[in-house]
DNA sequence: GGCACCCACTAGCACGCGCTAGTCGCCGCA
DNA sequence: TGCGGCGACTAGCGCGTGCTAGTGGGTGCC
């Protein structure tokens, strides 16, 4: 235990010392610094002994030098696809791993008291999976990001992958041959942006079948399932196309404690294809969106921005499908 | 747009000469470095400036130069808890924040090929909502983390606020007059310690009132439900305590969809109040744990063992507290 | 032999901050 | 008047790394 006491941590500088060379030599061979020749013999000599000594590059120093942080924040809206998205966001995080870059995630307070990590952290790229307010963006700025993404101010184009469910959505229900729509929303306002999104996806898309809108738009909060059931019940709604799987549970449960039917008298299909949707009686039909598709072109996205490697345009699409269950 | 050109962030060097006063004095009030006798008078005209230039301490530098990153890395077992516990996760972060840390989380990747986060961002703490084991320990300590919470090579309390939760659940049932009760757990080997840690509290509580074991434990996976139900019919169980939500969920439809009546045939009572329980048709009884309190006591954990100010050591007890619902 | 040139490496500054070891002026006391 | 002491500062090193501006030695060529 009284090893640990001193244990300081193994630097370049000791690495050189070990080797009878200087601290300069030894940072090019490890960062693989452009426009340094470096004999082979000694190239290798300092990778062994970084690794025999157990070197690991300090963060902190590295990141005051080079002015850049490596850190690339992203910011979650606290969603339900968060579970899904989760645990594949180790494609975006191995992506920008191989370029160097740190993926740290983050969901802001709901109350905003803490000091915000995109103001410790200062990290290069902000990251956000749907558009930033210009408010939101002038606080980046503030902190000294430098990159973000999407950044609506300076003429990016949003994630529009994100609008693939929605269509599906809309076309799975006619296809079932539904032909009263409507669009249950939440109620929620940090979700207000990504409802509109897929509420404007959903839109176009049955304008362009149909050539009409959805007969009803409703948001479902977590108390008024029943009343919003009630509303659809007037129009002689037969499909509804939600906004994620937990609105869609909900208006699924409001159903089926009035006694309706599901599918027959209502179909419903949720988004998301959170566990949830397989778990209630019925089960519920929803969209799985292809969260590790999306991560990779994020994070192909970031290293473009942050001006690494210009790397190869052929953006992987990321694909949705539907996963048709009981309820439809 | 020019004007970001050479946007350079303020330092406290810039503070020091618009006031023509050094770096140093500059550096010594807004750190209020105890030991330095500063003026009222420059003190609060540092201040002034600091805000006007819009100074921000450049967080690498600090890190470089303390030696101390000031950040907290929380490991976050990928289990449903999650997401209830993520967003009431403000409260640890806040503490945390007024003690001049930033909580950063993260999810470890199931592949594990990325980088892990403790090793690039050289975090000051590491921390655990369940028990590490020494080879995670180890993989910590040789990323140069100093400490390490909950670290049970050092003989420290691991999280016992946890286990409040089963013991609930098994006293509800035995309330609501069931006699022979299962623990149903998850096959999920990533949850597999708390999983333990659950059924090990439930366990004692059972033979605390009833002198007797559960009749049955079994484990929940993804496809196995039905069967699961069939060996607790066989041991005429009427109560069963989950290890969560989502495996009372899996029971729960497999109760429903083999005729069964709920709460009549069988009780169940999940854990982590999900919003899926309420959702669900009938809803399910569940354990509320207060996170909000947990994430106070981990914080409070943190500073003390960080060294930071000796805080006041009435540790809030997180509280737990079951939500009776239609399944019980 | 002298010169240009390139290869392989080194000296040392800069990054922004924490903090130790002073320095300077002023007051009180003998 | 001399001197110790103290309050209020400042000079400057060190943290570990990135990277520019060299430096010396060897080789090719006339």
């Amino acid at each position: 235990m009284a090893t640990s006491k001193t244990a300081k941590r193994v630097t370049a500088a000791d690495i050189a010392k070990s080797l009878g060379i200087s601290r300069a030599t030894v940072g090019f061979v490890l960062n693989d610094t452009p426009g340094q020749k470096i004999s082979d013999a000694t190239r290798t000599r300092v990778i062994a002994e970084a690794k025999r000594l157990g070197y690991r590059a300090n963060s902190a120093a590295r990141a005051l030098a080079s002015g850049r942080s490596r850190i690339v924040l992203l910011v979650l809206p606290d969603w339900p696809l968060d579970h899904a998205l989760r645990s594949n966001l180790d494609e975006a995080s191995l992506a920008l791993d191989e370029a160097g870059y740190s993926l740290v995630t983050m969901t802001p307070h709901a109350s905003g008291r803490a000091q915000p990590l995109w103001e410790t952290l200062n990290p290069d790229v902000v990251l956000g999976l749907t558009p930033f307010t210009a408010e939101q963006i002038e606080r980046f700025r503030a902190s000294g990001v430098e990159h973000i993404v999407p950044d609506t101010t300076r003429d990016q184009t949003p994630l529009d992958e994100l609008s693939d469910g929605p269509v599906l959505q809309v076309r799975h229900l006619l296809d079932r041959g539904r032909t009263r729509l409507a669009y249950a929303g939440t109620s929620d306002p940090r979700l207000a942006d990504l409802r509109d999104l897929r509420l404007s996806a959903a839109r176009a898309e049955i304008r362009r079948l149909t050539g009409d809108d959805f007969a009803r738009v409703i948001d479902v909060g977590e108390e008024n399932a029943i009343s919003s059931l009630e509303a659809l019940l007037e129009e002689r709604i037969d499909g509804v196309v939600a906004y994620n799987d937990d609105v869609a549970a909900r208006l699924l449960g409001a159903a089926l404690r009035s006694g309706m039917n599901v599918p027959e008298d209502l179909a419903i299909v949720g988004h998301d294809d959170t566990p949830l949707a397989s778990l209630l009686v019925p089960s519920l039909s929803s969209v799985r969106v292809d969260i590790a598709g999306l991560g990779r072109y994020l994070a192909q996205l970031v290293i473009e921005v942050a001006g690494g490697a210009p790397v190869p345009t052929n953006r992987p699409r990321a694909s949705a499908e539907i996963i048709a269950r009981e309820t439809t």
